[in-house]
DNA sequence: CTGAAAGCGCTAACAG
DNA sequence: CTGTTAGCGCTTTCAG
């Protein structure tokens, strides 16, 4: 049995507006009074009833978010953070996965509107679907924010993608290496291949087009299996490159996996460097040369923005966008020695 | 603007009752108003806000669910599978995260109280928390699934890890391995420990308490770094073993890892075994053996017995326990040849 | 300090 | 076929 604010105001002979002042601790009510309502709240194990609450605020404490798969253990960590920082916050967290697949993540768009989510948090989206829902969110005065770059007109917390990845790609020619490949992913991606290409001009190394692989339309390209497939390909095509950088550590594992069957070791016969610093790529082998995002600093600034959108419906933070540097951990997918 | 079902009214011309009707495509409506209501709710993008049908139907149409952590590849995709299951049947899931600490779903589980969820389901849960807390859920006529063995009066269903447990040890013996070792986790790692030993006794292999590790009431041994550093002690301890049955894939992998620092090689030097088939056990190098787990099965099978439940209050199902059955996948990190 | 009553958005009788 | 109305559990004036 359930039980509602009307039966512990029977049980404690006061009228349900004094019960409510106690259980949200608002004007003043008489010790003893209190104390019994408290009494008969614990008898009864009570607790009030969100959606009631709901009715009246107009806040439904729930917050969405929107992520390709949460079996990939880069969105999956990214979910737990945000989970975990919204419960302290008082706020219940609702995820949609689109699994990867364009147009998907609609049902879930749908039940967050009809959930009247607070406020909408976009770990990822297509941009030609973040175009038909979105807009929805925003006319129905929804905050947003995202998680990653390239939705114009909504607030962005991210990390340095661009930076970062130059950081990565001139760590490679700093050892030596002038054929660097490139397998890219969806969203974050673009920014990552920017920085690799702005690396190589920068070091006058030209660009090899046969050498890149941009999957820049599809989040299947999360997937290992893409890494793998595309390394696959790199290999059968007799491309020259003595390195590679991927957009992420799934795809670097892919490719080394896919490196392996063709009898090519790493880091002795070719380089590798993965993104996002998965706890997998410690544990790889060999541990991967990656880049780590600084998830719990994007988590927090993230939800700090969403939050106070939220609290100020009216201001505008459409133009905000937060860069967070991140870190090149260097470990053994590169090998340490000078490529002569 | 988020709109209610008065405005759509007014827009059409017509009392909120038969909005109400032809949003839930209940009784009869004329063709006429019902596309005049029809044009009205696309026109104001009205949707029917959950809250208040809540608050009548006394449905929340939510489901909680507790697992370790979401950053475990193994937790992920079984939130995912569940979450997209439960989408497709109208259905909203919470997630709360115990992040392998004894007592630290405890606000998760509050929110799930507070609500309202229809039904519960267990991903993992200590066994002292499930005493101090499930009850509550009992009590108020919440219906319960958990995923995995071992919590008393609730209905289960889960992979049959006595079973499985036994073909991945007698497939070692098979391989000529006498000398086996066992590292293992809580929760589901118990009846696997079991399934080890079991095994050992069938083909009269003496069980060696020596190289048994078996982490039983911590959760954090869902990690891999669990395994590196069982395996370190292992090896530290300079035991006498050739394969080793490790109770999850993570804990396969640290245990590689370790091994590796160690100049041992897997398959050549040690066998290992894993356990759950994520999908880090065939990218990894060795590429794991291991057992699947039917993973949609058993979320189905768990989410019809939990429906079930919430559609028939009366009836009782805590007897009710189903066991599925998993497959061995052997890969690369037993070898295949015999051991002599 | 406490109680009575209105009302949040919706559904479900009950009339018509 | 359609409209009126009570009421879900709670918070919030408004009185007292």
């Amino acid at each position: 049995m359930t039980y509602t604010i009307k039966d512990v105001a029977k049980e404690a002979n006061v009228s349900i507006a004094t019960v409510s002042r106690v259980i949200n601790d608002k004007d003043k009510v008489k010790k003893e009074t209190r104390e019994k309502i408290l009494r008969a709240i614990e008898k009864l194990n009570f607790m009030p009833d969100q959606a009631a609450r709901t009715m009246i605020h107009k806040k439904t404490k729930t917050i969405g978010m929107i992520v390709p798969q949460l079996s990939n253990e880069y969105w999956g960590t990214m979910a737990e953070i945000v989970q975990s920082v919204l419960l302290e916050k008082g706020y219940t967290l609702i995820i949609g996965t689109s699994n990867s697949e364009q147009g998907s993540e609609f049902l879930a768009l749908n039940t967050f509107l009809e959930r009247r989510v607070d406020g909408l948090i976009i770990g990822a989206i297509y941009k030609s679907d973040a175009e038909n829902y979105l807009g929805v969110f925003k006319d129905q005065g929804i905050p947003l924010i995202s998680l990653y770059p390239l939705i114009p007109n909504i607030p962005t917390v991210c990390g340095d993608n661009l930076r970062s990845s130059m950081d990565a790609v001139e760590h490679l020619i700093q050892l030596g290496h002038t054929k660097i490949a490139y397998i890219g992913s969806a969203s974050t991606g673009l920014e990552r291949e920017l920085g690799y290409r702005n690396a190589l001009m920068l070091n006058n190394i030209a660009v090899d087009e046969k050498i890149i692989v941009s999957g820049r339309n599809n989040f299947v390209h999360y997937f290992s299996e893409y890494g793998y497939e595309c390394a696959r390909q790199l290999i059968s095509e007799e491309n020259d490159f003595s390195a590679i950088f991927c957009s992420n550590d799934l795809i670097a594992i892919g490719t080394i996996k896919a490196f392996e069957e063709h009898g090519i070791d790493v880091p002795k016969d070719k380089a590798v460097v993965g993104f996002d610093d998965i706890s997998m790529a410690r544990l790889y082998r060999p541990a991967l040369t990656t880049v780590k995002q600084p998830l719990e600093e994007i988590v927090d600034a993230a939800l700090e923005l969403l939050l106070e959108q939220i609290d100020n419906p009216d201001k505008s933070f459409t133009q905000k966008k937060i860069t967070l540097p991140m870190k090149l951990i260097v470990r053994e997918s590169c090998g340490s020695q000078k490529k002569t």
